[in-house]
DNA sequence: TGGCGATTAGGGGATTACCCCTAGAATCTC
DNA sequence: GAGATTCTAGGGGTAATCCCCTAATCGCCA
């Protein structure tokens, strides 16, 4: 039997959620909160398998309730329900203890879907909000590509120097690294600061950082 | 109509793509190729909407032909496919112009459901590699909370410092900046380095940008 | 209320980074 | 094979960082 805790400050909304699950043999619902608070004062007392936790609650979010969550009660599973596929709100939650993400327009059958699979140790996600993760992913990637586009390319030997740089060598170390002279990576390193338009060797780390200069 | 060019070092492989795609109606195989460099001479001479493109293929690799057809085909939509569900191997291509990822184990009507939405303009992503994703995701999340943790605490001015440091400034202007003495930002900069167990600037901006340090 | 960390500040010196300049040799490219 | 770029190297100087030390003041908290 799996115990199930909704938290959600619509009422209409955890009734509807409390009359589909009831109605399944191996669920029950034994909790109802509608807010933050609510969910963490209750946990002193009850013990769900699962919580199905809004994200938009008013007062503590749960996002809060997950961090705490996550960190008091870990043997806890959490569900995230949301109105929005944002991008940001999945990672946020995915990144507080949150076993699975989904809609709320999402139908019955996955619902209870999404229930029996995180309680039997596995994550869920919807379809929708796998897709928004995607395409954020892949977003992010084409901007962080189309900046590289403003900087000039980097030499390979550039990039072997630039590389030491990032790891603490001080110029007579890759030179004594690389086998050439002092003078020589001198010239890369005021090359590098001119082409990745830095002022100092703090610019020159974290240009590369942002970047990504040297995975290629 | 939709025009496929089916590209895979595995010529048994090419021929069953060839065998399914063909017997539906509004698609045809216009052009089979075995190598990467094949793909790329082909290209030159006919005009696929969609390539179905193995990653691991000897010489060019996939990844290579992708970024090359994404930087002078970028018409063409890449569907690619790949015996591994690794994550490292998934993020790269969606890196560099692939629209779906599908596993070499995909049926039959996920594979013409995945070319249909590609080319429609969406993209497509099997349900065992989004899983794929999702996991990694969380996994990485988990292990920068982790590690964030062998990091002792940065005080809020040390964090002032920092940021600026990060942003190029050098001690005399920070001072500057911060209205206190040169000495005092030495002094900073050096519990710094204790406290990041850094050797010098560039450590110091690397530590910094890896732990996430100044996003708190 | 004594201790601890944070913030402030300094002296003095060693090392490193940055800047301006030139310039030959190797390598790639058209 | 000519031109561009890269890699190499140096002279000479200024600015910045790093290191070792001390030390006063402040706030917090057990």
């Amino acid at each position: 039997m799996i115990n199930i805790m909704v938290a959600d400050d619509h009422t209409m909304f955890v009734d509807g959620i409390d009359s589909i699950l009831n109605k399944e043999d191996d669920m029950q619902v034994i909790c109802k909160c509608y807010t933050g608070e609510e969910v963490l004062k209750q946990l002193k007392v009850v013990q769900p398998d699962i919580i199905l936790l809004d994200i938009n609650l008013p007062g503590i979010t749960g996002i809060e309730v997950s961090k705490t969550v996550l960190a008091e009660y870990p043997e806890v599973k959490i569900l995230a329900i949301s109105m929005f596929n944002e991008e940001s709100f999945v990672t946020e939650i995915l990144n507080n203890g949150a076993q699975g993400y989904i809609l709320k327009n999402t139908g019955r059958k996955e619902l209870l879907d999404a229930i029996r699979t995180i309680c039997g140790g596995k994550t869920y996600f919807s379809k929708d909000v796998t897709n928004t993760i995607m395409k954020s992913l892949m977003k992010k990637r084409m901007e962080s590509k189309g900046s590289t586009k403003l900087i000039p390319k980097v030499s390979r030997r550039e990039k072997e120097v630039l590389k030491l740089i990032v790891e603490e060598f001080t110029t007579q170390e890759i030179a004594k690294e690389l086998f050439i002279s002092l003078k020589t990576v001198e010239s890369h390193r005021s090359s590098l600061l001119n082409k990745l338009n830095a002022r100092n060797t703090a610019g020159l780390v974290r240009i590369t950082m942002e970047n990504k200069i040297l995975e290629n």
